[in-house]
DNA sequence: AACAATGTTCAGTC
DNA sequence: GGACTGAACATTGT
């Protein structure tokens, strides 16, 4: 789910946790909560509280304070490839994310991975089946690129078209933009008629800026529609899927890594 | 059973 | 040294 639309969703959640006081927090595991050792976390934010949520691409922070008011660690959040963030009032119910409908799915409860309980008898859990989100204090962000959303398209022009690699590599490129994820690039690219294999730096200037305003609006779409499995070229994602402009298949290859689809009749160079 | 998965990181190569 | 590529990471679902 986590590309920078679920991500500033699960912000906005993370956000209803500010200013209540942390009476105990579950970091054991050691996996997600790298590179400290069981209760490391704990131990900083005891008796503290969070006094703000931030988010740059898909990497979200909160500031803290210590029980005195100082100021505390940040505790930096990500949720990997399916991470969840669930935030509890009092009585346990699950406050934020807009929908209401308590979700049925199967879940196990050793997949909050990393739990705070406030002394209001709410929680702020991370829910990730795979594992693969982090959880830690004073998150590096200097490797972090400009957030994706609201970008100048002078910027955006350069810092993608710099390297040499595929275009769609450059999207993923946390350190080029930050936000951008697999579904996304290739919604985007779709949206722009680019060939996700095509050379950063062999792209025309009208091109870098056709794929600057369509990354904008499939953003702007998947904020809108409840996040980027709603794009329209998402749904023909799959092994037999037509291209729902032209009617051509979809063809399927590996770009930058991770698993492409595009259509072979409108994106190419 | 084998493979893919909306992400990041590390080792290796040019 | 920088830029780039592919495998690895942990786990689940198909």
């Amino acid at each position: 789910m986590p590309e920078l639309p679920e991500v500033e969703n699960a912000r906005q959640v993370l956000a209803l946790a500010v200013g209540r006081e942390i009476a105990s927090i579950d970091d054991r595991d050691e996996w997600l909560c790298r590179p400290h050792r069981a209760g490391d976390i704990a131990t900083a934010l005891k008796g503290g509280r969070l006094t703000a949520t931030h988010r740059r691409g898909k990497t979200m922070w909160c500031d803290t304070e210590t029980s005195d008011g100082d100021e505390g660690p940040a505790l930096g959040v990500h949720l990997g490839m399916g991470g969840r963030i669930v935030v509890t009032d009092p009585d346990g119910d699950r406050i934020g994310g807009g929908t209401k409908r308590p979700d049925r799915r199967p879940r196990k409860a050793e997949w909050d991975r990393f739990t705070i309980d406030f002394t209001d008898g709410g929680q702020f859990r991370l829910f990730d089946k795979r594992r693969l989100g982090r959880i830690r204090l004073d998150p590096d962000l200097s490797d972090l690129g400009p957030d994706a959303e609201n970008m100048k398209p002078a910027e955006f022009r350069d810092r993608i078209s710099r390297g040499r690699s595929a275009v769609k590599a450059r999207l993923l490129d946390q350190s080029v933009l930050a936000g951008v994820g697999n579904l996304l690039a290739d919604q985007t690219l779709w949206q722009a008629r680019i060939d996700p294999s095509a050379r950063a730096n062999e792209l025309t200037r009208t091109e870098l800026d056709r794929l600057h305003r369509n990354l904008n609006r499939a953003l702007a779409d998947a904020v809108e529609n409840g996040g980027v499995h709603t794009g329209n070229f998402i749904e023909h994602r799959h092994t037999g899927g037509h291209c729902p402009r032209c009617g051509t298949e979809v063809e399927r290859g590996k770009v930058g890594g991770r698993t492409t689809w595009w259509c072979p009749k409108e994106q190419h160079a």
